[in-house]
DNA sequence: AGCGGTGGTTCGATTATCGAACCAAAAATG
DNA sequence: CATTTTTGGTTCGATAATCGAACCACCGCT
């Protein structure tokens, strides 16, 4: 079963990209046996490599390979860096690109500040749509059931980040009418980020655009001066979405 | 079988980005109901999208994101991008740093050039070790058993880059003495390229580092400029690699 | 209408997967 | 430092998933 073995490769992040056989079988829930084939196999193919050291295994390098097949494909180098490059450079903050993937964010690709405190988040880490300002002006423009069943599972898993059913479905509203979104502190206690949302073709969302940093100098007023710069480059990344299919599962959430 | 799976993923390239299930099930040698079946395994984890206009399926986002988990693990963002930028910009040239893996050589990290003409190939092509001043001056650091098979593969399918066995492995030895090789035109007739072998803390060859542009400007003499910067940058990289352990396949090459 | 192509599905024979029980060796444990 | 626990890895028969011929419906082309 092809899925159960994709499950495993679930199990690498950045936080833990180093696993051992026995602790990742219990991680995903498979007898050691089955992982152990499993990656032998993965092994094999180059997928995931053996320290032979530690014995331990991490992912292998076919995926810095299959990333770039991925974003040759997207243009990503030819267009969309130079359009987040720019944002960086007049904002001085880190500019982040969210991708709306099967009912979760994930930052795609993040263009960090020179300066030395900057956003923390590296690229990869996935996060339900009810928290953070990048995920949330995506949820906001996603159509109403979506948002329910959404904020049900929040408040199943996290009820924390959402408080009342009815002031954050107000808060949704209230984004999705500004068509922008600030915050502070919110997720992590000294980030503050602005966010836009992005949109294909046929006008759906499909991520958002944000500028990052520390709480303290991403004021929202100063946060504010920052929307026009927004703005454009919102237009120019929705023009290229608009020709480049994005290769993300949102097709449940749309229909 | 996982290893069947993952071979249908080999078949996604820069060059060859999307598939028909009918033609990749012909490229990879399987009926097409099996590839079916495999496609909708990894279509469901994230790993494959399927373009919902043209059917046609292509690599999805997961693989930008696992991508970072290697490359965060390998600390490439901290320590490895600087010294290429530094070659970079120093020589004016495309950097290139390929990696032993299987066999084969892969580049793994390219640092373009300014320059409008610049060295044209992407992140993750591979290719055997007989081709390309990069590669082959990782193949003259390999012992002489690992040469001798690899050469004896490179003339059963393309002996026109080899010619004779006597001149291919002198030439070799040649390289392994000199600790670098320039070559001009010989894999594409316009590009030419300068490389010095990488090495792990037990002095295995690991990969190269190499400035490559096109030959009418970066002739020999003008290459073996570009030495010194080179060769303090292999110093850099090895203390690297003497401490991070490269996820790639080459136990077999060494023992 | 007919042809050859596409993506997708069904179902019984076949074949690989699963996991309890098993090693040897390396860490903890007292 | 002998004992227990835990590690990565293997074996093999019962079991459950894979395989693929034959099958749709559909599309584009003569």
């Amino acid at each position: 079963m092809v899925i159960k073995a994709l499950s495993l490769l679930d199990a690498f992040t950045v936080e833990n990209p180093s696993w051992g056989l026995r602790d990742l079988s219990r991680e995903v829930g498979l007898s050691h046996t089955v992982v152990h084939r499993l990656l032998k196999s993965f092994v094999e193919s180059g997928y995931i490599f053996q320290n032979p050291e530690t014995k331990k295994y991490e992912l292998g390098i076919k995926f810095i390979e299959l990333s770039n097949v991925v974003e040759e494909k997207l243009q990503i180098y030819d267009w969309i860096n130079p359009i987040l490059e720019k944002v960086g450079s007049e904002t001085g903050e880190s500019v982040v690109l969210t991708i709306l993937d099967n009912n979760e964010g994930a930052f795609v690709k993040i263009v960090e500040s020179g300066k030395s405190i900057k956003f923390g988040e590296s690229v990869g880490r996935r996060s339900p749509l009810y928290v953070g300002a990048s995920h949330k002006v995506i949820l906001a423009h996603l159509p109403q059931e979506v948002q329910d069943t959404i904020i049900d599972q929040g408040l199943e898993k996290q009820s924390e980040y959402i408080g009342s059913r009815e002031s954050f479905s107000e808060k949704l509203q209230h984004i999705k009418n500004k068509g922008w979104f600030y915050t502070a502190g919110e997720t992590y206690n000294d980030v503050a980020a602005i966010s836009i949302p992005l949109f294909d073709r046929k006008e759906y969302v499909l991520g958002s655009l944000s500028v990052a940093g520390p709480a303290f100098r991403l004021t929202e007023e100063h946060a504010i001066k920052m929307l026009p710069i927004l703005k454009e480059s919102q237009r120019e990344i929705n023009k290229i979405f608009s020709k480049v299919i994005f290769p993300s599962r949102r097709d449940h959430l749309i229909n």
